[in-house]
DNA sequence: CATTCGGATGAGCAAATGTTCTGACATGAC
DNA sequence: GTCATGTCAGAACATTTGCTCATCCGAATG
């Protein structure tokens, strides 16, 4: 509009009009110096100038829109802020945390459990029910964690756990969670992956596993993280998933996982076999939690982040400047 | 107060107060972010963040106070407006009118002149009665003069004439003007400088000079350039000042004129003998019209026009970029 | 010279912003 | 444990800002 304006103005005549131009972007760019670099008030500006005040506005709002006025935020991070920004634009994300990153092939695990233990230890509150995932980045979070009494804090494992014994045991974060706050931890005493769909029902019918799957229908907050589906993801070198079912599921279009439901890319959990075995809690179930974090990050999770993030719309997303950046670019 | 805060806040524990710390500044930045560069709103800020409306005020006058938000204006003749806001402030003027020059070393008259009469056109209404010197920037002005018929316009000349006839008589300023709003100009029908006091004082008493001076008293607008005291300068060139009066006049710490009062660079009336013979209207006179306009520059009158600053405290200085730098210097 | 039109201007209102005061909370000292 | 201390968040108010509509002015036109 302001440049038809413009130029309806300019096919006028010369010297008057170009030096009222002139005075129009002159008086702008006074009230804009004014206003933006002394702080004085509209109205002092108006008074100064022997305008009205609305007048101020418009020529601020005209100064503005031409990119007269140029506002930067120079702060250390304040890039990570633009990507959170994008990414919860972009996906809808409540609040997206990025951990720093100094070498973009450096594997961003530590970073993120860092500023999960920062984000976990500033959300809770007492009287919480938590669910939890589990997996390395989890249970590297625990030390980042600021343990503290809680009155009634309940964390509940949506997963069931592994066999083998290993020095570090992902599965167990949810008990380890748990007693920083001084809370009760509710594990799921079975594997996360079954033999058949048979035992997977016996364990859910008649051995009380329905009843820890029933509390998670209260959660507060649920913290899961996805899995990759390469040979190096915690999936399959906790020895749940033989080569021949990675090659499978790959097969059958899986990314990667989310408590043991293999997605694709598109967010869709996939239609294979191995899901009838799968000790875990529903995903659609968790769609009533309102408060939904997801923390993940890698290389080889951006497939599977990009299926995660339309699967369960997390209301906060935990990962790193890297993955960040693939996923808005994917 | 809030570095006090800091160095307070900061001597607690390690961790978790450096998290805390983190995240004030997260929050901060984020903030600074949605509101300056995403444009929300504080309310939409403080909802999303999930603090109160208030904190984002203050994390935002916080960014602002540490300079993590950078206004920048940019734009054509950016740096002119910031000359000018400083001359505002340091000589307390209302307006300052800058005219570019593209080389230092050029004779900024017509550039000022141009300016000059730029705001000449815009200030004059109807029923004005404007005071004016005369010399060869108020001359030159005259073509960039908006001249329009404006009832009820008088122009006084402020100061006598010159006997000498020239091809442009720059003391005719007042009558050209007038006639460019249809007004009536009165002149001083008189030399700028008599010969003796006498002759100063039968004229004014006894030539109806008196009243014309009258007029004075109830000016709206006063339009003023100063003079130099080299041998270029109008007052030597038009012959009223010999060669002895100027060197005696230096002697006497006169750095330039002002309606042919001779001044010093503090801005007092230098006493000198030729005051007597001036015919000039009373600087302490004009003091009472509102609007007091100073146009004048050059390198030859930087110290002249420093004088007439504190002298007669201009409503509006028009000038050049070049003398406007040398005055905020001097 | 009257007319008509576009753009600029000012009053009044609604929204946003800034400030001040009060109370809650956490922390550290006794 | 109690108390002083200082910080921080929120309610209420004052100010500033943004917007809309009615109006006015000036320029182009017949």
């Amino acid at each position: 509009m302001r440049g038809q304006d413009k130029s309806q103005t300019r096919k006028k005549v010369g010297a008057e009009q170009v030096s009222l131009s002139d005075a129009g972007q002159r008086l702008r760019i006074r009230a804009a110096w004014m206003y933006f670099i002394e702080g004085k008030t509209q109205s002092e500006i108006a008074d100064t100038l022997g305008v009205g005040r609305v007048t101020i506005v418009r020529l601020l709002a005209e100064a503005r829109r031409r990119g007269e006025v140029r506002i930067t935020i120079d702060a250390p991070l304040v890039e990570l802020t633009e990507l959170e920004r994008a990414l919860e634009c972009r996906f809808g994300i409540e609040q997206a945390f990025l951990a720093p990153v100094s070498d973009a092939g450096d594997d961003p695990t530590p970073a993120i459990a860092a500023a999960a233990g920062t984000f976990i230890s500033q959300v809770m509150r007492p009287g919480m029910t938590v669910g939890t995932g589990w997996g390395r980045t989890l249970y590297t979070s625990l030390p980042h964690i600021h343990g503290r009494i809680l009155d009634d804090v309940r964390v509940i494992s949506l997963l069931g756990g592994i066999a083998q014994a290993r020095r570090f045991n992902p599965a167990e974060f949810a008990w380890q969670f748990a007693e920083l706050f001084g809370g009760d931890g509710y594990l799921l005493p079975a594997p996360a992956l079954v033999d058949s769909p048979e035992t997977r029902q016996a364990l859910l019918e008649r051995c009380g596993l329905a009843e820890v799957f029933a509390m998670a229908d209260g959660l507060d907050m649920a913290l899961l993280s996805v899995g990759g589906i390469s040979r190096q993801t915690t999936t399959y070198r906790v020895g749940h998933l033989s080569e021949a079912e990675r090659r499978s599921l790959i097969d059958a279009g899986a990314v990667g996982d989310l408590l043991y439901n293999f997605i694709d890319a598109d967010g869709r959990v996939i239609d294979h076999p191995i899901n009838a075995r799968v000790i875990s809690v529903d995903l659609p179930r968790l769609q009533k939690t309102p408060q939904r974090v997801l923390i993940s990050g890698g290389r080889d999770k951006h497939a599977a982040l990009t299926g995660a993030l339309t699967l369960i719309a997390p209301t906060v997303l935990i990962t790193d400047e890297v993955t960040a950046r693939a996923l808005l670019d994917g």
